[in-house]
DNA sequence: CTGAAAGCGCTAACAC
DNA sequence: GTGTTAGCGCTTTCAG
């Protein structure tokens, strides 16, 4: 193994080989104009003196880092971090490195210094993949226009003028509901997360206009809101339960809440699902190991996170060739229903 | 908002404010050797102009780059995850910037291009963020020792002459055995993580031992291998069930497992904890909820984060400030135990 | 095919 | 206090 921090530079091999350091430069960056002869003789220095160019002198001269930024949230949870993943195995694909920057709250909205440091790092281009809560979008209007860097939003209601790549909240509610209704259940609730996310509020409405269309008029006491910890679901359903006794399913915002759904279920000696219908959202790994094992509706960040780093380094090398600007667009994908037992009453397991 | 994409340079600045460029770097790194009116008068053509200075350049110059290199694997996993955010928080505190890698699998053994990439980014330093498993630290020994930059390894075996810092597996593993045993059971199985995993073959150790020094002599139908995943944890019982009849416990080597296996037991019409206990390792958010709640072994990954950063940045000051070199020392955290219901046999529920 | 000169954006060392 | 010169490691002209 041939390494040492960067010592070598391009000046020494040019020494040792005998030639200018712009020799030497052809060499590492394959340009043709070089004679055989010469290629070789720099190729064997470069190995004996272990020579890496410097990314941060080319990036300097070439005002090219060939680096995204990436703001992420609340890694420490299941989506984040799945999301994170995509984006590294994408990046890494395409040849980019990634400078991470995780904001200590979902709803941070003093980004400007981020902004800065990213910028300063010469970052080719930004995806933002924090989650659309609260007021944290503000910013946006306040963005200047002529931002020379493309940014990628994840996760959050598309806008024109931007590039957004996200799940179709509305639809899991949807399917959700669906799913219950053809089951047979006919008092469905709703445990959301917190309606400050945008994404609660998809799942939410998803639910709410599934019942209506169904000829169930939505009243307040069917639902509950939770905060997306497996703490908060089992208060909620406790609260749920109390409120409308006539209950027999529940749409769970999330897998963890929908856990501990199921544990007081458990304890109360409601039946899941012969007295309870449960679905949750997201199918975390657990999820078919819960019990019973719980039907939920499928996110995909993974592929998400992928086509978002294909899309800004469509972006940048558009704009870096001198092409017409790509139009910003909106990438929208739709989620699955993974059917397990803790929804079927009425047909054998699916899976 | 004032934003551009790192548009003016400090020699505009300079023209604009009708001073050197030197004195506009005096302002900028806030040296004392500026009048107040100079430094006025600069200060607000750099608001004016929103300039933001570059960071590229200043790393190359400086031969300091604020920025730490990031190696991580499975980020999709709850551990890594939180590993990584405990790195994110504790080196934005720093002042320091993060340039991530994932690896693609945890066995990944071709890591000669991955410490290019980094060196060539002129990382301050590198912190190892990847669990020892099977062959992947083999290349620790070809390591040049004089290796410019310094590396902090997490979650592997102490060894002379690197840093790591770790959470004590074994410990564990003796914890879980004791609290069973002081439960009054006799029979303690063990489902285990791939052995190949360093943390695996830890635990794993810590149940034989306690179990040596409790009077009772291991047989190899007390254990079984398992994966991790809850897949993996549902046949592992079923085996250990049938190659074990007298079993009356398990200490399962992570939580996701010990989900399954109480699935299992429920199944079968075994009652946890009467007729079996389960301990589990990790402590996941979800393992209050599980149904029992279960016991667990607390292993605090945003601590080792921490410390592996402060770690890391100590030495990488002390080397420039050309003080004597640290010691390489390794840090080894000790677990907890969490009590739940999954275990407790003969007393009521603590926690 | 190869080299010399200039410069990316910044700071260290030295003048005045 | 402030400006000048040099140079971090590299690539981009432009000569030859």
């Amino acid at each position: 193994m041939n390494l040492r921090a960067g010592r070598a530079t391009i000046k020494e091999v040019a020494a040792a080989a005998g030639v200018s350091t712009q020799t030497v430069s052809r060499v590492i960056n394959e340009r043709p104009d070089v004679s055989p002869e010469t290629r070789q003789r720099v190729q064997d220095v470069i190995e004996k003196l272990g020579y890496r160019p410097s990314a941060l002198a080319r990036s300097l001269i070439s005002q090219r880092s060939y680096t995204l930024g990436v703001v992420t949230a609340g890694l420490k949870y299941i989506g984040p971090s799945r999301t994170l993943s995509g984006i590294t195995n994408a990046a890494e694909e395409a040849g980019y490195s990634l400078l991470l920057k995780e904001l200590p709250r979902f709803d941070a909205n003093n980004i400007v210094p981020l902004f800065e440091g990213l910028i300063s790092h010469h970052v080719d281009g930004i995806i933002w993949a924090v989650p659309e809560v609260g007021e944290n979008r503000n910013w946006l209007n306040e963005l200047p226009l002529d931002l020379e860097i493309p940014i990628v939003y994840l996760t959050m209601e598309p806008q024109e003028n931007i590039t957004v790549v996200s799940v179709d909240n509305y639809l899991g509610g949807r399917l959700a509901l669906a799913h219950l209704l053809e089951q047979g259940y006919r008092h469905i609730g709703h445990i959301s997360g917190p309606l400050d996310w945008w994404e609660a509020r998809q799942r939410m409405t998803g639910w709410k206009d599934g019942l209506g269309e169904a000829g169930f008029d939505y009243q307040d006491k069917y639902w509950v809101e939770g905060n997306w910890s497996s703490a908060s679901g089992a208060l909620a359903v406790e609260k749920l339960i109390a409120q409308y006794p006539d209950l027999d399913s529940i749409f769970v915002a999330n897998d963890q809440m929908a856990l501990s759904v199921m544990q007081v279920a458990c304890q109360k000696g409601i039946r899941v699902p012969e007295d309870l219908g449960v679905v949750g959202f997201d199918n975390m790994p657990e999820s078919a190991y819960f019990w019973p094992p719980l039907t939920t509706v499928q996110q995909d960040q993974y592929t998400v996170a992928k086509l978002a780093v294909e899309e800004i380094i469509k972006i940048i090398e558009s704009g870096h060739q001198g092409l017409e600007p790509i139009e910003p667009k909106s990438i929208v994908l739709p989620p699955t229903l993974v059917i397990r037992q803790s929804s079927l009453r009425h047909k054998e397991v699916g899976q």
